[in-house]
DNA sequence: GTTGTTTTGTATTGATCAGTTCAAAACGAG
DNA sequence: CTCGTTTTGAACTGATCAATACAAAACAAC
């Protein structure tokens, strides 16, 4: 029928998430997104609209990877505390590796740069959250069915509380706290629940 | 001697904080900071260095204020709960105008947008986190002293968790977090100490 | 009022931005 | 091999970016 396109669209738009996550949405420049997915200006307008709809897509990609992994992690047969342990301790990994590859997470990123001026974007980044919500809470269920939470709190609300301490842990992280510091914010944090 | 400067400086870098802080370093153009100043593009030159220049300044100026109401209130005398209670409740309410305003907190902002390419700003961010990191340990030990919180508890280590939960608030509310939701937050901080 | 210095407004710099145009190249179908 | 369609590369659009150049204006000192 016609000429067929030489590339895989998932991975321009995962090579587009690389650049979009290391840079900012602003930061990146649409030639840098012609360098890093290989693919010239047309080839990029010609499949995704935008700029921004290619980061809109880069962006549910990342969500869809890092909370299916937390999702996976938290319906694991750990025992809950310490599937929550492991969770935060990798936070913690993610944002010492910050100080070399400066990418943080793209959710945090994201939220604090765009969700104010992009409506789709904050709408995306808040089912984001409603799935994080409901797999940390039911986790959480199971850990007070087992006795290992005080079934006296509210499980939502500890699944809030957990969702706030890891992109609290995040900035802290940007802001001056070292990783012997957030080891004791995560002691806190579990300590907590 | 010479032609007097007609503006006063400290105002310019209150205008230009406002603008900063409503749109974000990169969003900043130099014609938002005259527009929002009033001043001409050379006054604006000849008096800061450069956009990243008043950029520091606007910032150190903000987390002047900021961390020195953060200070006012710890220095109260208030019982330790009610000091940090109110200290938390607050970022409930800057965030919740977040919406209207598309504001937030310069400080987390910037730590998300800049610390990773600007050292220096970087530092500043660390001081201030220093700052408040200290403030809030005495308080803590305070209320250690007069039994309102647990001795065994390290107050450094509170206090960095106290600001991870701060930060954490700030990019919950823009993530998808309600008011409500925050409010639980908040218990369950306190609750920890 | 003249002089010396600084501020100020305007015009402009060259770079870079996101996005478009358009023709040539590439390929499947017939 | 030809036709029809799509992809692709390169040149280009107008807008905007941070920053500078420069001369006129403003004011204090004398």
């Amino acid at each position: 029928m016609a000429r067929p396109r030489k590339f895989d669209e998932e991975r321009a738009v995962d090579a587009a998430l690389e650049a979009f996550w290391t840079a900012g949405y602003e930061a990146t420049s649409t030639q840098d997104l012609c360098d890093a997915t290989g693919l010239g200006r047309s080839s990029i307008y010609n499949t995704f609209k935008s700029k921004r709809d290619l980061f809109q897509r880069a962006l549910l990609l990342y969500m869809e990877r890092k909370t299916g992994e937390l999702i996976e992690l938290l319906e694991s047969d750990l025992p809950v505390r310490e599937k929550l342990r492991i969770a935060l301790v990798r936070i913690i990994d993610e944002e010492s590796a910050y100080v070399d590859d400066g990418r943080g997470c793209l959710v945090v990123n994201t939220a604090v740069e765009l969700a104010a001026r992009d409506r789709e974007v904050a709408h995306d980044l808040e089912r984001d959250y409603g799935r994080r919500l409901e797999a940390l809470a039911a986790a959480i269920e199971a850990g007070q069915r087992d006795g290992d939470i005080d079934r006296a709190k509210d499980a939502r609300t500890l699944a809030h509380f957990l969702i706030a301490s890891v992109g609290g842990m995040r900035v802290s992280a940007r802001a001056g706290a070292g990783r012997a510091a957030l080891e004791g914010v995560v002691r806190t944090t579990l300590d907590a629940l």
